[in-house]
DNA sequence: CCCTATTCTTAACACGTGTAAAAAACGTCT
DNA sequence: AGACGTTTTTTACACGTGTTAAGAATAGGG
């Protein structure tokens, strides 16, 4: 149990018996070691209690191996989502990845750009915090490092790669299955935190007006930044169905959290959203987050491929990180929603 | 915009006249520089475009202001809200949070763990796998570290601190108030994914022997070690309400997300959970998972803590990290869970 | 103006590992 | 046994900053 501990990699080769450059080599990879040595490691190894100092070994490669990630808050199923779908592509590529959560604040944005590149990291995804973020900072970290922003993106930002879904098309695409079987909807915004809520709310209006109708938005007048968006939702509509208004609309709601507060708010309106009777209350929502078809009625919604985004955004980033010089023509990758038809629209 | 890139601490102090060492300093403490050598110091910098290493920063202090965090896993909005209050109680004691997601996988646990040690963080805080979990990883890390589990504590391991929730109080509550309000309940299993299932288990029996009546637990058929909580919570009533099994029954859950699978199979049933009717279906959680307010009908449960668990987690590192040979006799937190009475039960 | 206390610079070594070049050891083949 | 190719050891320097000890410069006080 009481191994001797070592703690360097001198050390080590005078307990084992092998220089240290070797040892060096072996911990880099072990098949560039002859095979009666790498042997001959791994038993002395077995009698010892020995870890490579991180920052040392990291201080002088070329490359660090790591990839920094930034997302701009953790209470949000999508967001834990992508990031889980990065940290599996990441890993199968034989990447570390650093991750940093904004907590919806510029500054630690700022700074956790800064630290990735105090670190060295090999390049940078980022899921942008929205208007209040600092577009220096995205061109700070494109101009020095293999670089990718995901999910949603800055409209005044150029030569950016970008992976995300296509909104014009996800949300085009719900708004015109809400159109054709029932009403046309009414489009309920969300918080502007990021660009994908401007972008959803203009998606909805062009398709509104490519189908000659009159696009309708609401929820615009209380806009709480804090990202709580159940309860934006809840409000919202609870104001409105108070009022007897929308108490029979087909309901887009700007993304499937809104969506919740939405259902909630028909419920303590004796309200039962749904499909069955032609004419009535339907909400829908965007996002396919986790909870969706679980909820009472089950959420009709379009789900993003976060999985592909996840993907997407790695394998692109490790194509610029293969290149030395990247010319890199801009690439702006945008997945496909797919409508989840469920109960209430 | 050009401004020179500026790589070393030794070119820095070329570029704008004073000393390395004197650098050195002011970059770990301006206080410990004299006024006038500030004020020329951040005149260069803003000439000039420098970051300090952090890997050659971190190799030679005696502490790297680093703390590892470990979850297992990020698709939980508990884990997230932990995370988070984690983070924030760490940013403001001046440390910098690596967070590591095991991902379900004792391998990865481990791995994290290899990396803290290697990374020399000052302290690290896990929470725990599960009964997949190799206890020799924690056993290894409070050896060698300032260690503290929270959340979930294997019942085999001595001498780790530990914050986290009395379920025997939380648990203990919420029978009680389930069995006084309405009938005794049966207790809905989840998947022995961590430690706690076990623990909610055992105190909902033992209150239950308590007060006199015949615990009865359900569920324990199909424990899908996923992680999908809902789907198994959904699967087993949708299981036992098409036999007509416990439909009148209080049923509680081992957690919100089982329960929000409950609420959903009740529905599927035409069932109406809550405490309306007396002697009918009712539904209860625990974790008070951000989402419960706005289910259909809202969830009652008790709430856990998070906020006080992240924080005093932190705290006792911190505490730990100030001492030098840790005399540490074994320090044990449990926070009081809070009933939230709402209308599902 | 001088004296003393403070702050800075200089010079040097340290941290633990990567890496390159040259010399040595080893194995295999003729 | 000799020659050759592979692998290892030896030796040395590098990475960028922390840190220390000595001496030099500066500031404040009389």
């Amino acid at each position: 149990m009481a191994k001797p501990e070592i703690h360097t990699m001198e050390e080590l080769s005078a307990a084992i018996g092998v220089s240290r450059p070797t040892l060096s080599r072996y911990f880099q990879d072990p098949t560039k070691v002859s095979k009666s040595s790498v042997e001959r490691i791994r038993r002395g190894l077995e009698q010892v209690e020995y870890i490579p100092n991180f920052f040392a070994t990291r201080m002088n490669r070329k490359t660090t191996g790591m990839i920094g990630v930034i997302i701009p808050y953790l209470n949000d199923l999508f967001f834990t989502r992508l990031l889980e779908s990065i940290e599996r592509a990441a890993m199968r590529a034989g990447y570390t990845v650093i991750t940093q959560c904004s907590h919806s604040d510029p500054e630690i944005e700022a700074r956790a750009a800064e630290t990735f590149l105090s670190m060295n990291v090999d390049g940078a995804v980022v899921a942008p915090l929205g208007n209040h973020s600092d577009l220096n900072v995205y061109e700070r970290l494109n101009s020095r490092l293999p670089f990718v922003l995901m999910d949603s993106r800055p409209a005044r930002l150029s030569g950016v790669d970008f992976v995300g879904t296509d909104h014009v098309q996800s949300t085009g695409l719900i708004t015109e299955y809400l159109t054709r079987v029932g009403g046309p909807p009414v489009f309920l915004a969300m918080p502007r935190v990021n660009f994908n809520a401007l972008e959803r709310e203009m998606a909805y209006t062009s398709k509104m007006q490519e189908l000659g109708l009159e696009p309708t938005i609401i929820g615009m007048e209380s806009l709480n930044a804090e990202g709580h968006f159940e309860a934006h939702g809840l409000a919202v509509l609870d104001h409105y169905f108070s009022k007897g208004d929308f108490i029979n609309a087909s309901i887009l709601c700007a993304n499937d959290r809104v969506a919740i507060g939405a259902l909630r708010a028909a419920a303590q309106h004796g309200l039962e959203p749904g499909t069955l009777r032609r004419g009535g209350l339907r909400i829908a929502g965007h996002d396919d987050y986790p909870l969706s078809e679980f909820m009472i009625p089950t959420l009709t919604t379009v789900a993003q491929n976060v999985q592909a985004i996840g993907q997407a955004a790695v394998d692109r980033l490790i194509e610029k990180l293969r290149v030395e010089k990247p010319q890199s023509n801009q690439t702006v990758q945008l997945m496909d929603g797919v409508l989840k038809v469920r109960q209430s629209a």
